[in-house]
DNA sequence: AAATTTTAATTAAACGGTTTAGCCCCTCTC
DNA sequence: GAGAGGGGCTAAACCGTTTAATTAAAATTT
């Protein structure tokens, strides 16, 4: 690599000044066309690469955005992610992703990195159990901070995501007017605000029924294909004989599946099964799954929108913004009476 | 916000100079164990936060390191990037990512942020049709590269991928071993040096069992399970009925399976189908997919290990490191015998 | 033709750290 | 008691840009 080529470089290659070589590679109109001309010219055919350090130094804006999520390799996330990065593409930011894998350090190492580098902003997915202060700490350095797909309590940060209690009554509903009667509740946790909204729309929905709530058959555990999988043992073991599941997503619904196709029955015949979320997966899958959508692309679209709004001032509202899922009946579930 | 915190706010409380506080917090040996302790107090107290597009503007080593891939969301990336994650999380870097959809503007579009950005390095499997000068951006402007999964001929940078040619023998051997002599091949293009290196694989394989080569017996196709999916239609109508496939990847793979048990046959019985990564879903698909093990984890972990050590100065020799595959047998294989 | 405005380019001071030569002072050696 | 040696700290240059203030020259107005 030859000598580093650095806006001086140029300037003295032409003999003008820096402040002008600045000026017009960022298109000002105080400095004259031809002049502007002849200095891009000259970068190009110097190689000239901006040094956005230095610049963001001065101007103390550095185009970096952070996102940091609990697991980018799931889709669910990864679907949120393909939107806010469409979003961000077309307004020259960088954007610096990280897991957290729900460990609290790891998050707040990631924010303490992102401010180290001067990020504009940062769109995150909380980790389990993080403290106010944490929570606090992009704000209070100055860099503003949005919330996806799970919101915390106590704290007034605008949030983008679906709104869960409904979505999984929806998926209830299905069932029960299948005639399911005993539907079990697979997968995921109670500490999150996702995952005691999911449970209470399950509940909510059993009770307007007019149904027992019967809390042996709510079989926690990862929201993973592997979790759903390792799930179907238990499931099929309860002695309450459930003839239908409603799962946390649509992961947990597929490792279910393949779980309940291992034991020799067929789910959407013997077994009903409901995902969540909609994945583009849902619709492939054997039997193709029945799903609630809940608005991923739309979650992430508006969070990057709401960002990008903030940073150039103009105030959005905080708060929570729930994006209604809707039902999307497939070949997963289907009348109790269909059972062998 | 309070007012920003920087050295000279620490100094001044402290009635020192910014110059032993910078020494102090990198742990210099040069100020005293009392006045560093002191300092490193007085930070924490007043929630300093380092700069370091500051410092790196004087050192020129920014802690960046961008990682390039096809699509993050696929999982045979994503286990590299996890790799690759935490492997370079012990040494004080982060890492920005990005998506290249095999689209050479959007790739050459991210190394050049990276160089503004200062980057240290980059680890990047190259677009379709990447030019050898933009392969060489990087390198020429003192970026050091490393490339996974895929190679590109005329290139000599240090690269980690896995033997494909060898890894599709394997599978293609297995499936001749249990007596199938129609192997189809199913995904894939002729456009990367992994493509080509893996249908040469299949091709030597059945020259070697003296079997013929059919074209007609190629199915090229997205390397998704959508694309897997699709191919069944064509793959179960073509004139030659063959018993078994080999799938470039086990996503092809899966879609494929989900596609024949759509028609109402049985893969693993009535169809035997190979998959290639051993990505973790390979085990809890239905029926657990036979694969071919390629060692995401392992590129994704030299890989970064290469780049690291590239980045302290010692000179690991450049050219192509090779994973040996390994074959995964389950149930997704079965003796020609079991057909109906 | 003088006064005023406009246009085009320059100067110099930030931005927030790092680094190195050198200073001061104290202790040790002979 | 002079010189050597070393520990602890600082001054000041430097990294590559941006930008407010300023100047110089050209164009316009009166």
């Amino acid at each position: 690599m030859a000598q580093k080529i650095k806006l001086s470089t140029i300037a003295e290659t032409l003999g003008i000044s820096t402040a002008t070589v600045s000026l017009a590679l960022r298109d000002s109109p105080l400095v004259a066309t031809t002049t502007r001309d002849r200095i891009k010219e000259q970068a190009r055919a110097l190689g000239y690469i901006y040094n956005r350090r230095a610049a963001s130094l001065r101007t103390s804006r550095s185009g970096i955005i952070g996102v940091v999520v609990h697991d980018i390799m799931n889709p669910f996330y990864g679907e949120i992610l393909k939107a806010i990065e469409s979003e961000l593409d077309r307004s020259q930011h960088t954007f610096i992703l990280s897991n957290h894998y729900d460990s609290v350090e790891k998050q707040r190492s990631f924010v303490e990195t992102l401010l180290q580098l001067g990020g504009d902003g940062v769109i995150m997915s909380p980790a389990i159990g993080t403290p106010i202060e944490d929570m606090k700490l992009a704000e209070d350095n100055g860099m503003p901070a949005i919330l996806v797909a799970r919101s915390m309590e106590g704290v007034d940060m605008p949030t983008y995501r679906g709104d869960d209690s409904y979505g999984i009554s929806l998926a209830t509903n299905h069932l029960i007017s299948l005639g399911h009667r005993t539907i079990a509740m697979i997968g995921g946790t109670d500490q999150t605000s996702t995952g005691r909204d999911r449970y209470q729309g399950y509940v909510n929905a059993l009770r307007k029924a007019g149904m027992e709530v019967d809390p042996d058959l709510r079989i926690p555990g990862p929201r993973s294909k592997q979790g759903g999988f390792e799930a179907a043992v238990h499931f099929l073991s309860l002695p309450q004989k459930p003839t239908a599941a409603v799962c946390w997503n649509d992961l947990v619904a597929i490792g279910l599946m393949n779980g309940i196709a291992r034991a020799g029955l067929v789910p959407g015949r013997d077994i009903s099964v409901t995902g969540y979320d909609d994945l583009e997966e849902a619709a492939i899958a054997t039997p193709a799954l029945t799903t609630v959508w809940n608005g991923q692309a739309e979650v992430g679209r508006l969070a990057a929108r709401a960002l990008l709004d903030k940073l150039i001032g103009s105030h959005e509202p905080d708060g929570i913004h729930l994006i209604k899922p809707e039902m999307r009946i497939r070949q997963s579930t289907g009348p109790i009476s269909n059972r062998l």
